[in-house]
RNA sequence: GGGGAGGUUCCCGAGUGGUCAAAGGGGGCAGACUGUAAAUCUGUUGCUUCGGCUUCGAAGGUUCAAAUCCUUCUCUCCCCA
């Protein structure tokens, strides 16, 4: 019999945007947020210094239905991160002191709130550490730990992978921590429903379970999860060369933010846009669907719209202009939001061999580095390409730019630097 | 605690005394082609004051000469207890 209830409006969203992989019961959730506000938990670890591209799909699923009237809890993972969670990895982490953790944290709290309205309490932001970091071992044990089955968290994909390569005990003991910080907001704000990842399974699960034991199988605790986000030529989300594209400008310079999401594959564009930015379904859609050159827009509204998100808006349109100037030969564009740095005319006087610059300018690690990319003519100054490993730019190179003495390095096609001369 | 196998340049992985800055593949970078895409092709891929210098888990040793041999240490994996 097929059953003639219409999906709730916010996990409709949530399907539609891709952020729906399971739910351990979609027709409770969908009467339950059918009924009114629910309160709902996502759990983030302060296990970095910021929080990268990767941590933003729960958040921004958290966003959605924050929209539809629902209650947001951001747990911030600051006992757990004490431990760090063997899902989906293949490695143990390396141990990180309180004091990173802490500090990490504050970060965290700062970058959560460009998703997530906290305004009045229409969102929560919680710490785990308050109740995990004085739990008492012997007390733990008798209460919780006896609910959990070796054999069954074994039979857990999460802990197969890691069988192989070797899984420490204190790793093995996150699935319980997790299950108890959801047993915890149950209680304490009746939070009926934890989303995750799709490698959170294991864990959003134990943790219900955990809930049905101790508080009587009529509890109504639900996880929800969303796919794994894969990028079109299989490598990981958000990982360049350098490392993760974090959210933090210090870590990852706001030009270099934009221009990632601004060079994704054109597979990948609508998929993005649903996920990462706040369009409505319908715009993302027609963005995603735009063929060869146009689909360039597509991707320069993907880029802006997520570092307006991240970084506001007068970062995300300085950065766009940078970036415009950058790559549109000529014009007047402004060119602020580009690398930049200064320089001195004295320097210039004096002569710098090009090889110099480039590293100097940071767009090459190493004289060698700059000898290569010279040599194979992926060098240029203002525009005009260099090969000659010996030139010495000097005070004839600088060109004036509406007021502002500049010179314009370009290694390859896509790194750019300007230098202001003072 | 006993036994075995291993740790090689960003990754995987050859190399078992000189011809090894170290094969091959992946990745990266650059060039061509393009749309700041993908695919493809080509080149390149330790550092350098271009004399050399430092690399093969760490420290010593043997040798004219070691990633390759010896000793100790260390870490990882597997088997036994």
């Amino acid at each position: 019999m097929w059953r003639h209830t219409t999906m709730n409006a916010a996990l409709a969203t949530l399907k539609e945007r891709g952020f729906f992989k399971q739910c351990t019961d979609e027709d409770l959730l969908n009467k339950k947020l059918d009924e009114g506000p629910i309160r709902i938990y996502v759990g983030v670890d302060p296990t970095g210094p910021s929080m990268h591209v990767g941590h933003m799909v729960p958040l921004f699923a958290m966003h959605h239905l924050q929209q539809a009237g629902h209650l947001p809890t951001i747990l911030v993972g600051g006992g757990t991160a004490r431990i760090g969670d063997p899902s989906g990895k293949s490695d143990m982490r390396k141990m990180l002191t309180i004091d990173q953790i802490k500090a990490n944290a504050e970060n965290l709290k700062k970058q959560i709130a460009n998703f997530i309205d906290f305004d009045g309490d229409k969102a929560k932001l919680v710490d785990n550490a308050d109740w995990l970091a004085d739990l008492n071992y012997i007390d733990f044990l008798r209460e919780i730990g006896r609910h959990f089955s070796v054999n069954r968290m074994l039979t857990f994909e999460a802990y197969k992978k890691r069988m192989e390569k070797g899984l420490s005990f204190i790793e093995f003991n996150y699935q319980l921590l997790q299950s108890y910080d959801f047993l915890e907001l149950y209680r304490r704000e009746n939070c009926i429903l934890q989303i995750g990842g799709d490698d959170q399974w294991g864990n959003i699960v134990a943790g219900m379970e955990l809930i049905r034991r101790m508080e009587g199988s009529e509890a109504e605790a639900m996880g929800l999860t969303f796919p794994l986000v894969t990028r079109s030529d299989g490598k990981k989300m958000g990982k360049t060369e350098k490392g993760a594209i974090f959210l933090d400008p210090e870590l990852t310079s706001i030009y270099e933010f934009f221009q990632y999401w601004r060079n994704v594959a054109d597979a990948d564009v609508e998929k993005f846009l649903l996920l990462y930015t706040f369009l409505p379904t319908d715009e993302c859609r027609r963005l995603g669907a735009l063929k060869d050159q146009e689909i360039n827009k597509a991707k320069e509204v993907l880029a802006y719209e997520l570092t307006k998100i991240i970084h506001g808006e007068a970062e995300a349109n300085k950065v766009m202009e940078g970036a415009r100037a950058a790559f549109k030969a000529g014009g007047t564009q402004d060119k602020s939001g580009m690398p930049s740095g200064d320089m001195s005319v004295s320097e210039l006087e004096k002569g710098i061999n090009i090889m110099d610059l480039f590293v100097k300018a940071g767009l090459c690690s190493s004289k060698s580095e700059a000898r290569r990319l010279v040599s194979q003519n992926g060098a240029a100054i203002n525009g005009e390409k260099n090969s000659d490993v010996d030139a010495v730019i000097s005070v004839e190179a600088i060109v004036d730019e509406g007021g502002e003495k500049e010179i314009v390095l370009k290694a390859g096609k896509k790194r750019f630097f300007r230098y202001i001369v003072k």
